[in-house]
DNA sequence: TTGTAAGCGTTATCAT
DNA sequence: ATGATAACGCTTACAA
């Protein structure tokens, strides 16, 4: 534990005071020489630089930089649950990419933080050395996290949850998107159609949504969805999936078309996936898509995996909303006010929808 | 810019200095209170914390922590390319969360980096406050965070990649691994075999993998895996995909099963999301699996959207690879010496590969 | 159990 | 263009 006791290779990192001394400068000019805030002569520069070199040190440390200017240069990303979980979400992908492009203003990094406080362990958000923090799906017992993040008086960005008061959110018109691709299918003609939603809590339990289960239910982007889609047929039934994924889509897209006779005509999928899913289940039973069965998705995703087709879906902005956050954080970081943000869907036409055959 | 210019909602935050005296101790005290380092009488204990919470102040500042400390309790993990490209390969999302886990003891959060530093401008790895670096499928230019890293003497592990000289590393037994599953096939009989690679380098081009191409080739995984399916078929002709998808798995299948009479009996494909593809593109021309052809991937994820297929595979330890990376930091970080380790993937049977029909 | 004191390595401000 | 000086907010021997 004693520097004694290490192998000698520690024989003390060199500090800027260090190259300072050996350059034959003051500390302030080394330090000036790195950050390059004021202009240096060009000799001092490369004396600096030179004994810089000579002691092997690699610039300031950051730590104490970041004390020193009350900025560490790093944002938290608070995510729901497991980071597998949260990244098995398609959407979540390209909405981090858009994230550290709005972050890079900033030039800060990226820290990754479940809100899971692993058992009696102090949540990592309390002490992090984080400038800002974004929270993303921020549900329940996200909460908690919320509460810490507003006590250390930290700015915070809120990705589609519920903040309350003064908290900058990105929000996406679900409900209003759901209508309109729901009202595209209703143009098209069709009378039996029903839905796939995404899971409606965290217990993820596949099946028939009651009106019963819908009172229960606690994830607000499901329950936006359908609510756009019984706009439209206000009797709509439901099925919800397991988990946004291919293989529920299969399994409820089987659930529903296994009867020839209560067959829908049109099924519309919460996701991207989900629909892929039906489109398989739907082939699957021998059905044509679109001639017997139209599916509508929803994300607008790459969906790797349905071949030919080309999924009518709506498009929701998931890069935007990463990199809006990003920018949001970056304004309240300048001192500048934040604001909160609605993005809406796109309507995309895709070859898996049509007019019911006659 | 100037404090007064604020809302006045900045009144400068309370300190730990703030709260010892509002609770009339000595700083040692108060911070002992928070680190727990130390035995505290219940009586002072309660009246810091009543002083903390009168002050709003939310616990020690975890830059001046660190900086006095010597410690970030960050962990910074580099990821080649886009954020994007990484997340997109399915075994990447477990061994992020391995590692989580892996660094877990630490307490240590993730900083996610990329290994490109944008423009000109300074990469982040050598300006984050970090205590240690995870670099991640580290070639070519991978080497220049390496460079970083050791210039600021930080430890490192390096998962499937080479860093030379003494750096702890996680590997696969890729090439061993390649060939057990190789070994299957051909003890099933199979004399018509094609492999599908994964791309061969950054340029990503499709197509008949010649000599040529191979000498030029510069992703070791690709080759490797190679490598050991001629080990059992010298002769082994291959095609490399455009990425590791089910989409390019299609087109690639499609290339390989186009011709009835060149067709092959089995096809190995490098991961199970190429394989997947090859299932989709053999269904698509009529082909059974295994029947008419068997299929075999590599990785052993769960591969979303191949209906009731198991895929025969080589299940590689994704989450415990980067749970191996987490503990060697974690062991580095303490002091203690860290090694290298390698790992063997486990062969899987499934329900696409059979005996070529006769 | 509590207090004293000495930094941790920078950067910012203000002279010179 | 350069330098002196004072923080930044905390932790930890060591002393009492």
């Amino acid at each position: 534990m004693t520097p004694s006791a290490l192998p000698q290779s520690t024989p003390r990192r060199a500090t800027l005071a260090d190259v300072a001394r050996a350059a034959g400068v003051s500390t302030s000019t080394a330090s000036v020489v790195f950050s390059g805030t004021t202009r240096v002569s060009e000799a001092t520069r490369e004396r600096v630089l030179a004994a810089a070199a000579e002691l092997g040190y690699a610039g300031p440390d950051p730590r104490a930089a970041s004390l020193r200017r009350g900025r560490s240069g790093i944002v938290a990303v608070v995510l729901e649950g497991q980071l597998r979980t949260a990244f098995l979400d398609p959407v979540t992908i390209p909405m981090m990419d858009g994230l550290t492009d709005g972050l890079a203003s900033l030039g800060a990094g990226v820290l990754l933080l479940r809100d899971e406080p692993g058992e009696g362990e102090v949540s990592a958000l309390s002490t992090a050395p984080v400038d800002a923090v974004v929270l993303i799906g921020c549900s329940g017992r996200a909460r908690a996290s919320l509460e810490i993040v507003r006590g250390r008086g930290l700015p915070v960005v809120v990705i589609e949850g519920d903040a309350g008061e003064g908290i900058p959110q990105i929000t996406l018109d679900n409900r209003e998107a759901a209508a309109e691709i729901t009202r595209h299918v209703k143009q098209l003609g069709h009378e039996r159609v029903a839905a796939v939603t995404l899971p409606l809590d965290s217990d993820r339990i596949r099946g028939r949504v009651t009106d019963d289960r819908l009172a229960r239910a606690t994830i607000d982007v499901t329950l936006e969805r359908l609510a756009g889609a019984r706009d439209v047929y206000p009797d709509l039934p439901a099925i919800s999936a397991g988990s946004s994924s291919i293989d529920d889509g299969v399994i409820a897209g089987r659930a529903l078309l296994s009867d020839p006779v209560t067959r829908p005509t049109a099924i519309l999928a919460q996701s991207d996936l989900l629909a892929a899913g039906v489109i398989r289940a739907a082939e699957d039973l021998g059905l044509r898509v679109p001639e017997d069965l139209s599916v509508a998705g929803f994300d607008g995703i790459r969906v790797d995996g349905i071949g030919p087709h080309m999924l009518t879906t709506m498009v929701q902005p998931a890069a935007e909303k990463g990199r809006a956050a990003g920018e949001q954080v970056a304004r309240m970081l300048r001192g500048e006010p934040a604001s909160s943000l609605h993005f809406t869907c796109r309507f995309r036409a895709g070859t898996t929808t049509a007019a019911p055959a006659v």
